[in-house]
DNA sequence: GTGCGATGTATCGGCCCGATACATCGAAGG
DNA sequence: CCTTCGATGTATCGGGCCGATACATCGCAC
């Protein structure tokens, strides 16, 4: 899950490790907190150790004809992804297990959307729908069979929980219908 | 986070660990998935090692013989609250650290707000809704400082990210102003 | 010229999960 | 009668991710 999410954004650019738990708050701030680096520094290792990422100092290249301020040339460790490490991505993003449907999953997979093709997302929304509506079929039982056992406060956290439910399907069904149709997100929208 | 949850349902009655499950299911269905046997069990264990619960055999083999050495049947394990145990419960309660405004331990704690008194639940109500303000003005700032630079799905992402942290922030506004009312959650409702 | 907040790399103990194994029981069905 | 099958039930193992912590440098304000 972080493999996907790092990988994802070597893809765009080199980084070390600091910009890289900058650039995942930014991107996956939505779906969840900033990453840890008791996690972040492990997944390094474990995705260089298979190849798919590689370490490189940022040392000065020498010749002093362009340099942006942006670079010091102390001990940063800069991560660059490989050509395996690109087709693994690939192959990652497209392809759904049961925790691609998962909250931290699907929010990974949707927020590198455009580097799949259309099936692929929309087999990944239609899971993730499906998902969804289990978890509120869940929620409507226990509400409707046992409204009277529960105590207030729990009552109201299943109807807020079930709310949010209904409204994830429905923002599901709207990007659905907008992939279908063959369009982007986020159009005829303004605000 | 699971021994609070652990030892409210313990609180309500005593219960073997595939109950525990279920009743853990039940109640926190909105917030979390069904919690897995290889966090039960060790939370079990480590609860029963600080004295908080204790473990009764609820089966008797009533036959006179002695139980078989090895892998023999294994009978249901009760579990049971001891008073410190509801002690520590209540105190768990109550105090509000970090993770406590976070999605899980929110959850729990407002899943259990039955047990406490007002203070307590207006004080997590406020830091709940400062932790998701803060959550809501990161995706805000996203949006609005780099709106052109982020592809469409992502930024599909942070707004429906930022939607569901308005809609809590308004939940929560209308639970607080209900508590400080000296009301219960679900009043004037009908559905 | 010093303190201080942001940048930067890294490890450690611990919680929690998915996968897996093993065992009992009642009901369905040939 | 017996067998299959799903629900009930306890338990471990490897591994991912987290919070706490440690340590070093940089730029800048005071």
């Amino acid at each position: 899950m972080l493999d996907l999410a790092i990988l994802g954004l070597l893809h765009e650019s080199p980084m070390h490790g600091y910009e890289l738990r900058k650039q995942l708050g930014a991107k996956l701030g939505a779906i969840r907190a900033a990453i840890s680096y008791g996690s972040l520094y492990p997944t390094l290792r474990r995705l260089q150790a298979a190849g798919l990422i590689t370490e490189g100092a940022a040392t000065e290249p020498a010749s002093g004809a362009e340099v942006p301020a942006l670079t010091s040339r102390r001990g940063r460790v800069v991560y660059k992804i490989t050509a395996e490490g690109k087709e693994r991505f690939l192959e990652m993003l497209a392809q759904a297990g049961p925790e691609t449907y998962e909250d931290a999953g699907f929010g990974v997979h949707f927020a590198f959307f455009s580097r799949t093709d259309q099936d692929t997302r929309l087999r990944i929304l239609e899971g993730r729908r499906r998902r969804i509506e289990e978890r509120r079929e869940g929620l409507r039982d226990a509400l409707t069979r046992a409204a009277e056992r529960i105590d207030a406060y729990t009552l109201e956290l299943q109807r807020h929980g079930l709310d949010a439910c209904e409204r994830e399907v429905r923002w599901l069904e709207e990007l659905i219908a907008t992939e279908r149709s063959g369009g982007q997100p986020g159009q005829g929208r303004e605000g």
